[in-house]
DNA sequence: CAATAGGTTAACCCGGTGTTAAAAGACGCT
DNA sequence: AGCGTCTTTTAACACCGGGTTAACCTATTG
């Protein structure tokens, strides 16, 4: 069976050397030059690992990281390091990182480590997170500076639209439709009633407000300022 | 929601279990055989996704994606390729790719991958900028040089034509046809007093005015001396 | 210097949104 | 089935901010 990877790198000839090596070692590996560019193929593909260089243009490796669990994505991912300092190390894990390796390495050790991550799955559990705001959608609970929240179903399956479009803004008209299958759409105010529900765990008890409405357009739930 | 989609393929037949499949899992697909006759379709109309043969008679699919983009179509482009090697790969990210699928695929993959890349579309970051002032049209948010511009929601959609056709004049009543439809168009001077009141969180706390009005022919937004 | 297009200001009105309470419905328990 | 509890929906109301007006001011142009 083959293993499916991305490369994010944008040492050009590096890339091209790995993807080589790989392809030797029956490692299929997809490659993007920026952290942009590559967290839009993580998100869209499903591979088995992605691996990050920590210096990227545009989006540094520890962002994209982080912006992949932040989306519920759990593949293992691999820091590239060409800085051999314990901070880097340290950050990498709190962003979510699976394994590191310092550069320059063995192609050899690379193709071993990244075999080893695509048979383990991350440990990372599911999640979405925004701000202080934790969900996890395994253990279906959600956390706001690790005190536990208490939802209902209608207002958990609120939160989890507005948390996976977050920072947008979500229309009404689209929440209800997530909330509710077309047929059976309340006609009257239900939407105002959940919402203010759910402003009243999540938002009410803290000092900094996440779920903001933005006139006529819809809501969206985000850290202010961001 | 209906995911709307073009197919270039020249072979016929493959073309035809695509679409039959796609019908059942409800993704709508126009269809063209060569590549001049694609890129008409996907210019003239608004697809959610598109899927492209590299190999087409007339024009072939990197050119076609690469042509899409050099007139601003950002739709997310798919290449089908029947050849495995790094360098198409490498080329189709160049011409502006978002994802490939080498022949021969999975139906169910293919529709996977067309469903993730319509889904990402719609929350990926669009957003317009003329010179310092940057509006985000998936967080609803506006700024310029990196502050927040708090606007109303007639505002909002005056400044959105606004910089849409920046850095062209737009005529008053197109502005009006724009933001309020047909019936009711206010009687009086309310465009004066939204264009004031734009005006005013725009350009009045920065030096250099961005809103000109151009006499008798109407309103521009546009960097000065430009 | 009149005529006309555009800018400024403040007052009123209305609609979207927030809030509250109570009725209706769902659900598990005995 | 019947009871109690929790959730959802409904309805009614309060509130605030944005939209529209109209009236006045300024600038430009023939």
């Amino acid at each position: 069976m083959t293993v499916h990877t991305l490369l994010v790198e944008d040492n050009a000839s590096l890339a091209q050397t790995v993807i080589a090596y790989f392809d030797l070692e029956g490692i299929d590996c997809d490659y993007a030059a920026t952290g942009r560019q590559g967290l839009e193929l993580a998100l869209s593909k499903d591979y088995q690992a992605i691996l990050l260089d920590i210096n990227l243009p545009r989006m540094n490796g520890l962002e994209v990281c982080e912006a992949l669990r932040n989306r519920g994505v759990d593949v293992p991912v691999l820091m590239l390091t060409a800085r051999d300092s314990l901070a880097d190390k340290l950050a990498g894990f709190d962003a979510g990182t699976d394994d590191y390796l310092v550069k320059p390495f063995e192609l050899s050790e690379l193709a071993a480590r990244v075999k080893a991550l695509a048979k383990r799955r991350s440990s990372l559990a599911k999640q979405l997170q925004v701000g202080p705001l934790m969900m996890d959608l395994s253990l279906k609970t959600a956390f706001r500076e690790g005190q536990v929240i208490r939802l209902t179903p209608t207002c958990w399956k609120l939160l989890e639209i507005l948390m996976q479009e977050s920072p947008n803004v979500v229309s009404r008209e689209k929440i209800q439709s997530a909330i509710w299958s077309e047929p059976d759409i309340p006609d009257s105010n239900a939407l105002k009633v959940h919402l203010y529900k759910l402003r009243q765990q999540i938002d009410k008890p803290f000092s900094t407000k996440l779920i903001h409405t933005v006139a006529t357009h819809g809501v969206a739930i985000r850290v202010p300022n961001d």
